[in-house]
DNA sequence: GATGAATGAGATTTCATTCAT
DNA sequence: AATGAATGAAATCTCATTCAT
């Protein structure tokens, strides 16, 4: 459950005793239920099955537990991401990999992706994670430059730019899966990916 | 004010006497500012210069005064795309108006821009309206497919999927705005359109 | 319509124009409906046809509307109850006309007596009205007192209370009516009529 | 306090730890002395000594407070009136006694007979409770029937109306008392007690 | 007389947060 | 650590009443 979120250093169960962990992943699931603001304290707690006074025994306020979601899953994503960006490998296959990370999220934790997308992604109270959403689209930008240098890709366009059109690619393709706007199986899945480096590196021309 | 959300017949500011229309307009500009859960129902009649009571004389609620500018905006902006749909001209300079009719957007009415991007294109309370958010997209893909029928497209791609990256690219880059990860100076408006189309139709790679 | 209320000096249909007589009709029929305090003003105005605004040319308040219709009506009861008094017949017999007089303006008029028996007869906005509700009791005492002197009635019974004792049972019939607990055919309500006559003159002793 | 509605197991006053009976007893009084409607929840947690949010812990709304004060209190009354049922008794001495049980609320809690009278007896808010009002004239109604059946009472009237009949006559000796229309001293109460029996049972004719 | 847009006091209810136990 | 009763700020929404037209 939530294995975007922490894994146990030894991949088992978190104990159960872990209450902390049990509610972040109560919280995940109420969240992507009824959304961030209509959910209560107590929703959370009762997901959890303890009483909603511990929630704050772990966290400060119900604003706090959603940036945890957030800033723990964010981490783990950048450093997947920045595993990619060290491996050798050509510029259009790290862009093949990054793609994989995003989309394979959704198969991974729907619930989770579902919050990131609708809760974090935009919404005003995350005006202040914009530095480490921002860090994101900074790794695709360095990819995009390491592929300029090496002439692998053209040089005439904006780095900065082209990582937003990427980016902004993949969110929207979870988005599609979130809204139910585009099929998610398996193969959908794996479609999306070749769809999408195929478009960002070989363009639309014939 | 609010160009974007309705236009007097005659291209006149409106009557000030239309409060139903100072009542958006106000809601507009707060959402922009203060978000709309942060915002209070007093906040937008107060920027309004009204008693908040009238705002239930023309709304239901004040989830029904967002849902108003969303559709109000979109029904607009699906016009504008339709126009773009419609006159003669390669895919490819189909694709570079309907960029620019997007990103264009942003020096028109910026605080709109940022209620659409951040209150409306994904939070929860918006589920409802995706029908009309994909209606965007359709019209996106039914350009993508124009172009591989007529050849000017590689026919390999999902153009339902090829939409939803191109729009997603536009969705991004607004949102680098909204969130000042971009510069949007004129030049910088302008240089991203040509960076979405040269990416998306001709491809990253040398 | 609410014959009771008042009626044309020459027995006709108000004319159309009296708006004040529409409005307290339209008053009548909706706090039957749905009860003074869930009623809105805008609600007796469209019951009636007309602006809301119109029903503050004719009353104070909505407090008002409904003490109109209690004066109105009641000063028409006393009248009748008066003319029962001043003929010549037993105090029996004039109990018996009493009781018909009350129990058959169920038939007449089921809204107004539902408005008077639920809205007026106990509510705390009512409590100024005691004065005019104790007119009432104070004729039927009248009539006790009488039958006491004549010798046809026992001098042992307190005239007040007695008088009590009819009014409540009188009022509780309507209740029964109103509150759908009891049969209101036309032979039902007769029955109810002898019924209480007989109880209140014959005692239940066999 | 508001021994009516609930009384300690060992008699005592309820411990003070008790909100939510300190609040169904500062809402007996203060419905009592302004109303039902006129009367906000600040009013009754402000007697109640304790913050208004607390209500709501224990009750779903205001209305569920009156229903409760209602519902609590008729239980208790309609269990006494079903143990006098059981006594043996004559007819008369039945309803001697249920009389009595009736009156002498008034002095036991006048703040509950008041807000029982004016706000719970008849006004549209209670329509759903007709059902336990009415249990309580069935009983009444059964005394009449056994009296007949045993030749104590007559056998021509109909037990059902007789019942409305006596009903009546006890709500409005009540609501006399409420509405400072009738005396209520100790011996008022004990004298409205032998006028009521006696009407009903040998009736007024000497 | 007649209209209905406009006002704004005020009420209920919600719910994040605290804290005694 | 854990509970959940208690708090109270705050927000939406209602609706009687006013008044310019």
């Amino acid at each position: 459950m939530s294995a975007g979120i922490a894994i146990d250093p030894d991949g088992r169960v978190p104990a159960s005793g872990d209450k902390r962990r049990l509610l972040l992943d109560a919280a995940v699931r109420v969240f992507a239920r009824k959304g961030y603001h209509a959910c209560r304290v107590a929703d959370i707690a009762a997901e959890a099955g303890v009483a909603h006074g511990l929630l704050y025994h772990y966290f400060e306020s119900k604003e706090e537990v959603l940036q945890t979601v957030f800033r723990e899953t964010w981490s783990a994503f950048l450093e997947a991401v920045r595993s990619v960006e060290q491996a050798e490998a050509s510029a259009r296959e790290q862009l093949r990999k990054v793609t994989a990370l995003v989309l394979r999220s959704w198969r991974d934790d729907p619930d989770l992706v579902r919050v990131l997308v609708r809760e974090v992604a935009r919404s005003p109270q995350v005006e202040r994670e914009v530095e480490e959403i921002d860090e994101a689209q900074r790794a695709f930008q360095r990819i995009v430059e390491r592929g300029q240098e090496s002439g692998e890709f053209r040089r005439e366009l904006d780095p900065r730019l082209t990582a937003a059109v990427v980016y902004g690619a993949l969110e929207e393709i979870l988005t599609g899966w979130v809204l139910r706007q585009l099929p998610d199986g398996d193969e959908d899945v794996a479609r999306a990916e070749s769809c999408v480096v195929a478009v960002v590196c070989n363009g639309l021309l014939a």
